[in-house]
DNA sequence: GCAAAAGTGTTCACTCTACACCCATGC
DNA sequence: GCATGGGTGTAGAGTGAACACTTTTGC
């Protein structure tokens, strides 16, 4: 790290941008929030919401920025984690561009309307990520494909399911969560039995929710845990768990 | 993404390091691979192995060459996988600085040579990174102690651990992997169990080595599992199981 | 035989799963 | 009352921790 000075023939500058990995629940889907493209290269083709990381600016400030600027969310109160950086010689034609990838999970977040560069932003099923059905500018396909890949296994071994909820939710709409996510159902008094002995992932607040028929559901919140202890496991064919 | 070029003014070019948290297995301790800085800034100070990115290089590229180069290691060989970037503002200060921290784990790995820069190079107990008997340079301290503990949980949830061990090895071998990260002690027996009983960990070679005195012990290789399922958990002191 | 370490068996407690059952509400 | 969904109970299988026991080597 010291002698990058003396050296530029081969080192020479990047540049620094962060893209967002934004998911929702919508409609009992899991959704990714994408941009579509209003410059070259890749005019036109869909891509992660993102952009050039500010002098003097931090990755997360910078993450927390444009997801204001693109996507027209406050980030406050979604769940924000570094993903990886992304940073091959050939994954932007204008030059070595660094991209930090960002996930950001948030409750059933309002559909982009128009003010800055919002207006280009949409939600797409995240299944869409691994059928074929979607082609993404840049190496964002790939990045994506992790990251869908990674809250999946996220919500086995943290609290991150409570990140897709509003500030109160049912247990009902946290099954609801891992439902959609693994694409698998949930027996709904053993889940309701593991979220309420894992200490810390959840805790009541007195209130109830009237649904349209049937008896009121209790009200959660988060708690302060977030790594789950014991995780709770998906069942997977393989493996040695029935 | 798109409009980095005509604001230069708050965006700016960036320079782009990876650093290398190397952990190994020495007289059944844990230790970390650092470097004695030769230059300014932090002159003197022991730091990670890094170095800049080179055009025209993926950063794991990068982050191999610099094993090879700072460490004399051949990373051929060894597991390297990479903890995230890091470029807050003020880390660097000549400047924006981005760096990509990259964890390496390998067997019982030889003591860095002279060659290259690697003459500065010394093993350190990974201990000592969270008992205040280390300073290092940037903000190395706070990047391997998160090192450290990512290297605790994976050995949880994946077979990390076999990364520690030679080519073949037997099951005491892989227990002490996991005692001497965790700093606990495990019953053979039931660890043997579990680590049979998980498809693909492991796999036996047919050979056997014999030790100084008892009865002589099977020897197996790293299986094709990376993720384990379920996993191998640590007892911990909170959370809800016995 | 003795010591040491590998490897097996067994017991007991706890956990997980499936599913029956009861409870609270709106109509 | 009936339908609907929340919430509890329970039997049986499975898992995990503790530890006694057997096996195989060197001396």
């Amino acid at each position: 790290m010291d002698d990058w000075l003396k050296d530029s023939d081969e080192v020479g500058p990047s540049w620094l941008t962060v893209d967002l990995a934004i998911f929702t629940l919508r409609d009992d889907q899991l959704m990714v929030l994408l941009v579509e493209r209003g410059l070259d290269p890749f005019h036109g083709m869909p891509a992660m919401p993102g952009g050039y990381v500010q002098k003097n600016e931090t990755l997360r400030d910078g993450a927390l920025r444009e997801l204001a600027e693109e996507a027209g969310i406050d980030g406050s109160r979604l769940h924000l984690e570094q993903l990886g950086a992304y940073a091959d010689p050939g994954r932007d034609p204008r030059g070595r561009v660094v991209t930090v990838a960002y996930l950001a999970l948030g409750p059933d977040l309002p559909a982009p309307v128009g003010g800055t560069d919002a207006a280009r932003a949409f939600w797409a099923p995240a299944a869409h990520l691994e059928d074929g059905t979607l082609t993404l500018a840049f190496d964002h396909q790939a990045i994506l494909t992790e990251a869908l890949e990674e809250v999946r296994r996220k919500i086995e071994y943290t609290a991150a399911a409570t990140a897709f909820c509003a500030e109160t939710f049912t247990l009902r709409d946290l099954r609801t969560v891992y439902q959609v996510i693994w694409d698998q159902q949930l027996d709904p008094s053993n889940f309701r039995r593991k979220i309420l002995n894992t200490t810390g992932f959840v805790q009541p607040t007195g209130d109830q929710w009237l649904p349209p028929t049937g008896r009121p559901a209790a009200l959660y919140r988060r708690g302060q845990a977030w790594l789950l202890n014991p995780p709770l496991l998906r069942a997977t064919t393989t493996g040695s768990r029935g």
